[in-house]
DNA sequence: AACCTAAACCGTAACAATTCTTATTTACAT
DNA sequence: ATGTAAATAAGAATTGTTACGGTTTAGGTT
């Protein structure tokens, strides 16, 4: 997904257009990996001086519900990324930097398990460790 | 794993035997689900009064690192369950009771995608949802 | 059985991430 | 231009967790 995609999605949805917003959309679809809220903020602060955490928690809880961002605990904290458009997958996650690669399988196609009555909601796979430039440094 | 096994693992890594420890194992071997730290020392302050937060997430962790127990998070809390013994596996969590249903695939075993270079830590793959009980409640 | 020592524990403070509250500002439909 | 609901700021409060200095205890050693 690209800045514009995320934005039409956000207008779609009925919220209003700021430009906060859009800088933190910018913020995601240039960096392409999961990111804290924390490092958002750092990346805000000089543009908007006084920025509230209020801002950025709100917003990335409203961008993770409308689906334009997917997230993820690496550490004990959260980290939000753009959500890929297309069609569902998974991701090897690198513990250092958050970069991502795709994995195409789904284990939800392989289960062979008995789960009749159990009501499934959701599920999570992802896979950890270390891209190539984070080993080499 | 039952109670006997996690007080013999734990005295095999050279760790003292008190009362606490052995209630803590004692709470998550009848549990056999995934429970907070709060909810055990709800469980632990009736028997022993004033009993520290030190002491409970202190003995959790280590529980965890001698494999004892097993950690997830659900709804930004962790949780934790008595390790099953045998082979390695995943699991159906319910996120109401934290109940689970063993699932014998593994998704590793079926990756296809070209991950040469990436340095593999870890994985997890869960899949949430409500159990029977949860659903008729 | 008293003793020793490191481990375990208590009480409490600190901490970091996140959420809440109230007043103010802003986007945008009218 | 104006009205109104949404968005934001400022900062306090809450939550889950970890840290710290002093005290107690388990379990080995006389």
């Amino acid at each position: 997904m690209n800045l514009n995609e995320a934005l039409n999605k956000l207008k779609e949805a009925g919220y209003k257009y700021t430009n906060k917003r859009a800088m933190i959309l910018e913020f995601f679809a240039n960096e392409g990996r999961y990111r804290t809220a924390k490092e958002l903020l750092s990346y805000m602060e000089p543009h908007y001086d006084g920025i509230s955490f209020d801002t950025i928690y709100r917003n990335l809880h409203l961008f993770n519900e409308l689906g334009i961002l997917e997230s993820t605990e690496l550490d004990g904290e959260k980290h939000y990324q753009i959500r890929c458009a297309n069609h569902h997958h998974h991701h090897f996650i690198c513990r250092k930097c958050g970069a991502t690669k795709r994995i195409q399988i789904c284990p939800m196609d392989m289960i062979d398990d008995d789960l009749s009555g159990y009501m499934i909601e959701g599920h999570k796979f992802e896979v950890y460790g270390l891209c190539p430039a984070c080993q080499a440094a």
